[in-house]
DNA sequence: TATCGTATGTTATAGCATAACAGTCAAGAA
DNA sequence: TTCTTGACTGTTATGCTATAACATACGATA
């Protein structure tokens, strides 16, 4: 009944309905943090939501802004503890190429996924990638390295861009 | 005759004679150049020393206290413009995780390496993972997307470090 | 109510990176 | 030779990214 995995975990690049993301992944997150005893706060709520509207990569100062106009802290350390909060939560990644952020698309999931970053319109998937996650084990294995955190960052064109984009 | 690939594409991780490291990708370095008509000018050429003699991935800025020592330029530009040549040919990678430098331990081979790096020792090694990028390739050519770039940074612990870190 | 831990707010500063312009120099054209 | 051109290097100035350190607020609990 549900589609090919492939497309559910790119749903980026793909049409949909926008207010589910907002709406569905905040009551996740809140059950999920609710679930751990850690407390999604009104600044770390509002900042998953800003991730979340943006529906794109975000740097610190650009949510620090949102949040600011909203009434909270104007410096950056809101904006990064908050950010910190979530990232270490799952319910928002780093992505390290772009200096940014942007909210998790299934954080209930355990996961270090591949992004994919389109060059063009700059919208970023989330991946989850298992084959790559097995081929790195598999390296790492072959040195006698033990792989504890993994970054997997794709760039180039979203289907979209490509019959755009040069 | 030689040695099982994975252990050459990980030498950062076992004894080896370190001036060979500096002398040999040296000279590969200028043979590669000069093939391509690119210009491995004194503070190119003194950059990728610098970054050979480190072993280790250097930032920008650590770069440049080196160069200036040499007398060279010693404001930010003179450093990443040349960090950023090499990058483009390739004989230099940047550690998108650590916003840091390292010299590619093996030039002559195109690649997307993978990178592990110990977060005891901060040795950086370099591997060439065609399983990653196979896997990738497969998750990507899924959902459309047309790869460009890959950046894959592992961080865990070596194989020395392992017996001596939490 | 006193204390403690967690979270937020604020100040100040550190670290990373690049735009813009000026000067140098070698190679080829006039 | 002299001029022009293009690539490289040097310098100034600035902007973006991130965190240390300290102050304040507030709820939970002893």
């Amino acid at each position: 009944m549900s589609k090919p995995a492939a497309a559910e975990t790119t749903i980026a690049f793909s049409p949909h309905d926008h207010s589910h993301c907002s709406g569905d992944l905040l009551a996740t997150a809140q059950t999920l943090a609710d679930a751990r005893g850690a407390r999604l706060t009104p600044v770390r709520r509002r900042v998953l939501e800003i991730l979340l509207e943006a529906h794109r990569a975000l740097g610190a100062y650009e949510v620090l802004e949102r949040l600011a106009a909203d009434g909270y802290g104007n410096q950056p350390p809101v904006a990064y503890r908050a950010l910190d909060f979530l990232v270490e939560q799952g319910l928002a990644h780093r992505i390290d190429r772009l200096n940014a952020f942007m909210a998790c698309t299934h954080p209930a999931d355990a996961h270090n996924p591949v992004f994919f970053i389109c060059r063009h319109c700059h919208t970023v998937a989330e991946a989850a990638g298992p084959l790559v996650r097995a081929a790195v084990a598999d390296t790492a294995s072959g040195i006698g390295f033990v792989v504890e955190r993994l970054t997997v960052e794709v760039s180039g064109l979203c289907p979209a861009c490509q019959t755009v984009a040069a």
